[in-house]
DNA sequence: CCATGATTTGTTACAGGTAACATTACCATA
DNA sequence: TATGGTAATGTTACCTGTAACAAATCATGG
């Protein structure tokens, strides 16, 4: 019966067993299961919880049976509205689970990845969801050895690690091209910002859909962060090196919503003078007049099968099906 | 030397230090500092520790110093533009003073606040950065017990646990309010969603400011969240309560853009037939056509702040100011 | 060549919760 | 009353890294 809190500091266990004159083992068994103490101190144990105000401490668990409950979800991004719906899936499934989401992101440099990986298994993550494909080696060592479930959501073609889940970003982009075609747009330029693998396979549908339509397929790119200003500048790069642009495929909704914003202040019209088309599909895109022509992609959705396959395999199941690809659809809008 | 990793878990110290042939002890020191440890040893145990794919554990940090270098950041909502400028003023900070942010959101919901801030705490967070003033009376009696430096960020004006950093909403909303008056507009409605405690004080403003003038002021609101589609919604409701209305503040961007699409489609002109303001200049009010008027409000530096406040709290300083009140600016735009 | 001090490495204990095992208390029945 | 059995509680050890202290090793100068 050894009192500690001398410093006021958090109290444990042990001040709650002491205030109440039992062990730490028996409050421990109440918090348990209630029932596996004596009714009277029942209520004193409750009693005490109450007072010292008790909140548990999860590292000696984390200490001597590895398991933390939390989950490290490492993303590119936190300010991109993909990825924050692509949380929510996630946090849809692991809360009522009780898993805590440990949220890091990686600003797409692969040197801030490495570390933003070991730092969440340093606090003992019971499993992973991260985006990407591509990894470098460090990465893949640190995994390896973790022994925990890795899931990779975004894209659904380069082999995994153990599992990925997403969508096959470059027959998206080859069929909303092909789709501009289809319309009569010939000189349809690319938008790409940020080059990170997804964007580089969207550029590869692209110029696949016009090749096979026999057109000349031109990118214009930068490593910069997407926005709605770049689409504006964009859009004016655009015409000054192909005066006869019909067409505008985009990257992401963001690079075209600032592009079609840029037409309406220049006089150009949308869609009858130009084609625009995005991609993902958030809210705006689908309010905005006129509506825009986008991929819808299933953000939430891919999320929440991340969260679910990742707890099937915390229970011990294995890998079901090592790559899960996700349906798109064409969202025609009235911009193309 | 006794020797562990008998069921290939994630290898320990001890691991190294099996395979070095020396304690566990001298390990730890090279890790702190190479310099510890003699010039052989430092070679073999830095092979040692890339071959096992070493990654430390700070859970017995926590147990035994009580020091997790975690952060938690408490939110109502990650999907909400204006929370996600915060946590990356907050990450901007937080980052290279080698602390982790642990992302938790409560969607609003005081039952889900009290859950969050116990599992951020059962984890060994060593401060605490929480949106909203008000708090339940376990919430504050949890914080109090942890004994963690708490910041609270978003609004300046109720009297704070230990610190608040954030804006006056209520004075913001006057501001604009009186500012849409001023341009000769007398029947303005208030549009207004997820009534929480900021919402609140805006509202508060702009009736003052109604009331200011002999105007009467028309809320209206909702507790679900708010959306493009909502402001549409608004924007119909207003018009058939009020059909001379002349002006619409939202208590956000979203709600404003979608009602100016609105108007769009109902070939309303704004801003001659009606006005429209939003709330916290996000991107894409500023590219916009036309642009939209809003109050600009300093999220990145709030978050930063929070941030630099909370770090100078670790290292000891105490509370330099219990509330820190940031300037807002209102960006005129074209739709008033 | 030994004493002295500096350098390097080892030993022990601790943080908080819980599994596994040990003990005590209590009641019912022979 | 003694015995058996169960229910209630206590004891010990463990998980990992490191502070604090202890011991061993080495170099240097008298």
């Amino acid at each position: 019966m050894k009192s500690s809190n001398l410093k006021n500091k958090r109290p444990t266990l042990q001040d709650v067993a002491d205030l109440v004159g039992v062990t730490k083992m028996t409050v421990s068994r109440f918090l348990k299961n209630p029932d596996r103490v004596s009714p009277p101190l029942q209520l004193k144990i409750s009693v005490a919880l109450d007072n010292l105000g008790y909140i548990p401490n999860r590292a000696p668990d984390i200490l001597s049976k590895s398991k933390s409950h939390a989950i490290g979800v490492l993303l590119p991004s936190l300010t991109n509205q993909v990825f924050a719906e692509v949380i929510r899936g996630i946090e849809t499934v692991l809360e009522p689970a009780g898993y805590q989401t440990m949220l890091a992101h990686y600003g797409y440099s692969k040197e801030a990845e490495e570390s933003r990986i070991a730092t969440l298994l340093s606090y003992g993550v019971d499993g992973l969801i991260i985006s990407e494909s591509y990894h470098t080696d460090r990465v893949r060592k640190m995994l390896s050895v973790a022994g925990i479930p890795v899931i990779e959501i975004m894209d659904s073609v380069s082999p995994p690690i153990e599992q990925a889940i997403g969508i096959d970003n470059q027959a998206a982009a080859y069929a909303m091209t092909e789709f501009m075609i289809q319309r009569g747009r010939q000189k349809i330029v690319y938008f790409a910002a940020r080059m990170d693998q997804r964007t580089l396979l969207k550029i590869k549908g692209y110029e696949n859909a016009m090749q096979d339509n026999d057109l000349t397929p031109l990118c214009l790119r930068t490593n910069s962060a997407s926005s709605f200003t770049l689409g504006a500048t964009f859009l004016k790069d655009a015409l000054q090196q192909q005066p006869d642009t019909d067409g505008i495929f985009c990257t992401n909704d963001d690079l075209a919503i600032g592009a079609l914003y840029a037409c309406q202040k220049a006089g150009i019209n949308v869609p009858q003078d130009i084609s625009i088309a995005g991609f993902h599909g958030h809210d705006i895109s689908r309010a905005m007049v006129p509506l825009l022509a986008t991929v819808i992609t299933p953000r939430e959705e891919m999320g929440r099968l991340a969260a679910e396959h990742l707890l099937s395999r915390l229970q011990g199941n294995p890998v079901s099906q090592r790559i899960i690809d996700l349906p798109f659809h064409l969202e025609v809008g009235e911009s193309i």
